[in-house]
RNA sequence: UCCCCGGUAGCUCAAUUGGCAGAGUAGGUGACUGUUAAUCACUUGGUUGUUGGUUCGAGUCCAACCCGGGGAGCCA
């Protein structure tokens, strides 16, 4: 008989079953041992009774460690009593591996702890919730990409040089002397081929060795950066908003039953499915100033700012054409007002701060030169970049989205490090 | 790098003014007629992060260090 899963079980009550997984919990008394049997994609109850049964049997069911691997047969019945509406009476239980005392217990764990069991962790239920939203993220990402015609072209994570100049970067040895960085931006590589295939995107790891220690960071991070040849900061914003909408209406339809494991309230996830609200830079400072939140213009907005701003919307806010002295060397300046860029983030409601940055790239060879200079970074570094303006310079732009933090405010979590299978943080980086 | 908080049983936490180291949970043994983190009884389990100091006496007070958590800056 081949393996039913979990999820399945409701299309074959009154059936005959097998599942195969593992213990997750138990109850018993003297006639009944009550076995939760999870598979990864859900948990079942499953009855055994003593009458139906020898009575060695029916012990050893009684002792078998918290976490072995299981395989059991019986009848699938639609039951009220059974949480899920579905109850397996068993007739036979095996142990395929019996494991050995279980750490993880069901009650509270502390955040050291969880971290250091990272590799058991993940078979929690309000982790594997998460995992499945993210897999749905992510499966949204691609199929929405190729839908629009987008190919996926992936960038390197050895670098030679900075993408951004200023941030910190991961150092490696590589042969003889040479040294190299890992990428903590595939961006300028997409703009390179935007200009090959048109419209491209990269979706993969991304390493920051910024000392941050908060619930917004992490030392490696997932980011998808679509970029675009023809294009300028409002297509940027129409493709950003685009995203995030079927990105939220996927979850919320596809992941119902592990918003309500991590008890989401979907309300609020439903707000990002209307259009977004957009506001410049100046707009927001403006409206700051007039709530009695003092902000000087020109300062980069902080995570405070940033949280201000998006409790005056219900949906995810745009805050475009920042300050040209905060924002990178490539980005390019509002023709309208050269003290702007066309640069725009998007911040999640509730909180949750930034999940994308992005905009319009500087498309004027000239213009990226001296923008090189001012900012004091070595021409030599970006020859090749310098070439895409050399042949063929287009208007184009792109945007990055992080994938944990944008899993994060989808799944109402905490802190990013549970939105990725294996965070690595500051000090953390096992196991 | 800076600011704040913490470190006591496998885990989550208590311990009054400085005065015998304590629960819950997990593990073990048993009871229980359908359990929902099942329940009930009994039970194993300790170099209080490290080093030094004050004191008749330190989990508690002081100093330094180590480890962890939250935040700032920076960013996605």
């Amino acid at each position: 008989m081949s393996r039913t899963r979990v999820k399945d079980l409701l299309n074959h009550t009154g059936e005959d079953v097998t599942l195969k997984g593992w213990l997750y919990n138990r109850r018993s008394s003297k006639k009944f041992h009550f076995v939760l049997l999870r598979d990864g994609s859900g948990i079942v109850q499953c009855i055994v009774t003593k009458a139906e049964m020898d009575e060695e049997a029916f012990e050893a069911i009684g002792k078998i460690p918290y976490e072995s691997a299981i395989e059991i047969r019986g009848k699938a019945n639609a039951d009220e009593r059974s949480p899920g509406g579905v109850e397996i009476h068993a007739s036979a239980v095996d142990v395929i591996s019996e494991a050995e005392e279980y750490p993880i217990s069901k009650q509270e764990h502390g955040p050291d702890f969880l971290l250091s069991h990272r590799h058991l962790w993940l078979r929690s239920k309000k982790q594997v919730a998460i995992m499945h939203i993210r897999n749905e993220v992510l499966k949204t990402i691609r199929d929405d990409m190729h839908e629009r015609g987008f190919h996926c072209i992936d960038a390197p994570v050895f670098t030679p040089n900075s993408c951004e100049g200023t941030s910190t970067l991961f150092e490696v040895d590589y042969f003889d002397d040479e040294k190299a960085y890992l990428t903590q931006s595939g961006q300028l590589y997409m703009e390179a081929a935007a200009m090959a295939l048109g419209d491209v995107y990269c979706l993969g790891p991304t390493f920051r060795a910024e000392k941050s220690k908060t619930r917004r960071h992490l030392t490696e991070f997932w980011m998808f950066e679509p970029e675009m040849a023809f294009a300028g900061i409002d297509e940027v914003m129409d493709l950003a908003e685009a995203m995030l909408q079927k990105i939220a209406a996927n979850v919320l339809e596809n992941c119902q039953a592990d918003l309500e494991v991590l008890e989401r309230d979907t309300d609020q996830l439903r707000k990002a499915l209307a259009p977004f609200s957009r506001i410049s830079y100046s707009e927001a400072v403006e409206r700051l100033n007039d709530e009695g939140h003092a902000f000087e213009w020109g300062g980069d907005l902080g995570a405070p700012d940033e949280t201000k701003i998006s409790s005056w919307f219900d949906t995810p806010v745009m805050v475009h054409r920042y300050p040209e002295a905060v924002k990178a060397f490539y980005m390019k300046r509002d023709p309208q007002d050269s003290r702007v860029a066309l640069g725009v983030d998007v911040l999640a409601p509730e909180g949750y701060g930034e999940i994308i940055g992005g905009g319009q790239r500087e498309d004027c060879l000239q213009t990226l030169m001296s923008r090189i200079h001012e900012h004091e970074l070595d021409p030599e570094d970006f020859a090749w970049y310098l070439d895409l303006r050399r042949y063929g310079s287009v208007p184009h732009g792109g945007f990055g989205l992080g994938v944990e933090r944008t899993v994060c405010w989808l799944a109402g979590i905490e802190h990013v490090r549970e939105c990725i299978p294996f965070p690595r943080m500051l000090y953390r980086i096992y196991p």
